[in-house]
DNA sequence: GACTAAACGAGACGGTACGTCATGTCTTGGG
DNA sequence: CCCAAGACATGACGTACCGTCTCGTTTAGTC
C-alpha cells in the first residue's frame, strides 16, 4: 500500500494530459529523434520540471504517451476457433500499426535500442500482455488438438507475429490487409491442423 | 566522367580502417546512442574533419563499419532443395546476429528509426541483396513445384525471416539454434510442399 | 482607519520567529547566494507561501532578519567630547561587524547591488539613523569650535566611516581594534581641532 | 614560458572581443543579476560553449570585461609631492567610478559578496596593484618626512580610499569632484605633515 | 629538389538539448 | 483567514555533441 499523499497541491490532470498529448503528437510527427523533452514542454505549455517530476526518462514518457493514445483499444478475441482468433487479432493489430499509433510505436522501437529502459517498458506493457494471451490461447488450442503435431506455442507465436513487426525495423511500411492475409495463410498452414 | 584526381595527398588507408574499426567497436559496446562522431574520432586518433570528409552522416559511417566487420561472410547457398537452402542460410544468419555483428546491427536498427537515411542504407545494402536472392530462390522453387499451392514468395519470405529480426525490436535476444529450428519447422511446413 | 481584522486564524508568531532566525542563520552561514527562500522555508519548517505572504522580497526578509538579530544593540553615545563619542561608536560598530552580524550585513550588501530595494531598505534602516546622529553630533561639535576650520560634517563622516565599510566590498576582513584605532587617529587628526 | 599551442583552429579574436563587450554592456545595463552567461552569448552572437571554454566562471568573465573596457586608463602618477600624487589619482579614480565603469564595478562588487572567486579576482587585479603603488608611494613619503608622526601607510590608505568606495555599498552615488576634494582635505590634513 | 595540392590532426566555432535548480505563484486539506 | 506542503511555469545553469570552420603539417605526384 503506498502511503496516500494528503498535503500539498494535487497533481494537475490538465497538465498531465497536455503533456501526454503533446508527446504523442511529437512522436508521430517527428520520430523519436525530434521527441525532445524541451519540445514537449513547450508544446504542452508545461515546464520541463513538471515532466521530469512525473516521468523518469524520455522512455517512460514515450510509452505513457503511446498508451494514453491507444488505451484498451485492442481486443483480445475469444471465439471457438484459435485460428480465427489469431487472424482477427493480428489483422486488427496490423490496422492499428498502419495508423498514427504505428508511427509512434515505430518511433519508440527505434529509441528502444539506444535506451534499454524503453525496451523493457515496451516489452512489459505492450508485448507481454499480448504474449500472455497468445500463449494461453495457443496452449488451449494444443489441448483441443487443433495444432499440428510438434508445434510449440512460442515458435508458433514467433511465426505469427514476427512478419508483422519486422518492417518497422527497416523503415518499411506495415503490410496491408492483403499482405497480412497472405502471410497468415502460410503461418496458419504451418501451425494449425486441418480437419 | 569525373575528372580523375591526380594531385594531392592520397587518402590514408590506415586512417580509414582505424575509423571503421573504432566505429564498429563503439557501436557494439555502447549502442547507437554512444556512437558519437567525436568519440569515434578520438578512439581512432583521427580528426572529425576526416570522418565528415568521407562519410556524409553517422548512418553511412555505421553501415560502412558494420560491413567492414562483416564482409562477404554470409553465404547464399544453392543446393538442390530450396527448404534446405533457406534453413541453412537462416541458421547461419541467426548465428551471426547472436554475436558482435548482431549487437551492431541491432544498434543501427535503433538509429534507423530516427534517421531515414540509415534505414535506407541498411535496406539497400543488407536487406535487399538477401531479399533478391530469396525471391529468386523462392521463385525457382515455385516453378519446380516445391511450394504449397497459393504461396506467394513475398509472404513466404516474411514468414521465414520475420521471426528472426523481431526480437531485435524489443530488446530481446536473437533466438538460439533450437528456437530457430522450431520456428523454421513451422514456417517451412506452411511454405513447402511435402512429397 | 484601518478596519481591524477579527476573523480568521491569527498570524503565527512562532512561525514568524522561526523564519527570521532561519533566515539570519542562512545569511551568516552561506551568504546572500545561499540565502534561498526555499532553504529558509525548509529550515524554518514553514511554507514558502507564508514567507511570500509577509515579506515582499528576499531583500525585506534579509533586512528584517538582520534587525531581528541585532535589535537596538548599538549605543549612540553622548559624552562631552565629540571625538570620544565617535571613536567609541565606531569601535563598537567595528566589533559588531567582525561578528555574525557583520557577516550577515556583508552578505546583504552584496545583494543590495543587484536589488535596489534592499539597498534602499539598508540605507533607511541602518545607515540613515546612524548618519542622522552623526550629522547632529558633528554639527554640535562645529558649533562648539571643536572642528578644524573648513571641515564639513558630511565629508568628516565619510572619512570616519568609509574605511570601516570598504573591506566588506572586496571580501576582506573588517579591521581589528588596532587597525581601527590607527585609522581613527588619522581621521580625527584631520577633523578635530587640537586644543 | 608557456608552451605555445600550434595545432588546431586558433582562437577567434573577433569572438573574444564581442563577448567582452557584450558582457560589459550587460554589466552596466542590468547589474550582476542580469549578467547571465546565456544573455552574454546571445548578445555577442557566440555560443555558450565558447564562453565556458575561455572563462571558468561568471566572475572571471566580469572582471575581464571590466578591464577590457578600462585598460590601463588609470595613471599612477609620480610627482614630487605625495599629497599631490594621491589627490590626482583619487580624483581621477572618482571620475572613472562616476561613469559606466563605475556602474560595472559596482555591479561586480555586489556579485563579489555572493561569489568569493569574484571578490578575489577583483582584489588581485584591481585593488592590489593600486594598493601596492599606494603603499610604496606612502612609504617613500614617510622616508622623506612628509607624513605626520605615527601615521602608518595602511591606515593612511584606508582613510584616503575608503570614503570613495563606501557609497557603492549602499547604492549611493560616487561623490562628485567637490565632495571628493572636501574629504581629501580632511584626510590629507590627518596624514601629511605641513611645512 | 622545389612546387603544388589535397588529406590529415587538432581543436575552436555557433548551436541545440540535456537534466538540475531556485524563483515566485497557485491550489489543496487541515487548524 | 492562516498554515504546511508541494505542484506549477519560467528561465539560467554548466555539459555533451553536433556539423562547420580554420589552422599548420604531411605526403604524394609534377615540373
Amino acid at each position: 500500500m503506498t502511503k496516500s499523499r494528503v498535503t500539498g497541491r494535487p497533481r494537475s490532470e490538465t497538465s498531465r494530459e497536455a503533456i501526454l498529448e503533446a508527446a504523442f503528437r511529437l512522436l508521430v510527427a517527428r520520430g523519436y529523434a525530434g521527441f525532445a523533452i524541451e519540445a514537449v514542454a513547450a508544446a504542452a505549455g508545461a515546464g520541463k520540471t513538471t515532466i521530469y517530476r512525473w516521468w523518469r526518462s524520455k522512455a517512460e514518457l514515450a510509452v505513457d504517451a503511446f498508451f494514453h493514445a491507444t488505451q484498451a483499444e485492442l481486443r483480445l478475441p475469444e471465439t471457438g476457433s484459435a485460428e480465427a482468433d489469431f487472424r482477427a487479432q493480428i489483422t486488427e493489430l496490423a490496422a492499428l500499426l498502419r495508423g498514427e499509433r504505428g508511427r509512434a510505436l515505430a518511433a519508440m522501437l527505434g529509441g528502444a535500442r539506444a535506451d534499454p529502459t524503453l525496451a523493457q517498458a515496451l516489452g512489459s506493457r505492450w508485448l507481454e500482455p499480448r504474449r500472455r494471451w497468445g500463449v494461453a490461447r495457443m496452449t488451449r488450442a494444443a489441448e483441443a488438438g487443433d495444432l499440428r503435431p510438434g508445434v510449440e506455442p512460442d515458435a508458433a507465436l514467433a511465426v505469427l507475429y514476427g512478419p508483422l513487426y519486422t518492417p518497422l525495423l527497416f523503415g518499411g511500411e506495415v503490410p496491408g490487409p492483403a499482405a497480412v492475409a497472405a502471410y497468415l495463410d502460410i503461418a496458419c498452414a504451418g501451425i494449425f491442423a486441418r480437419s
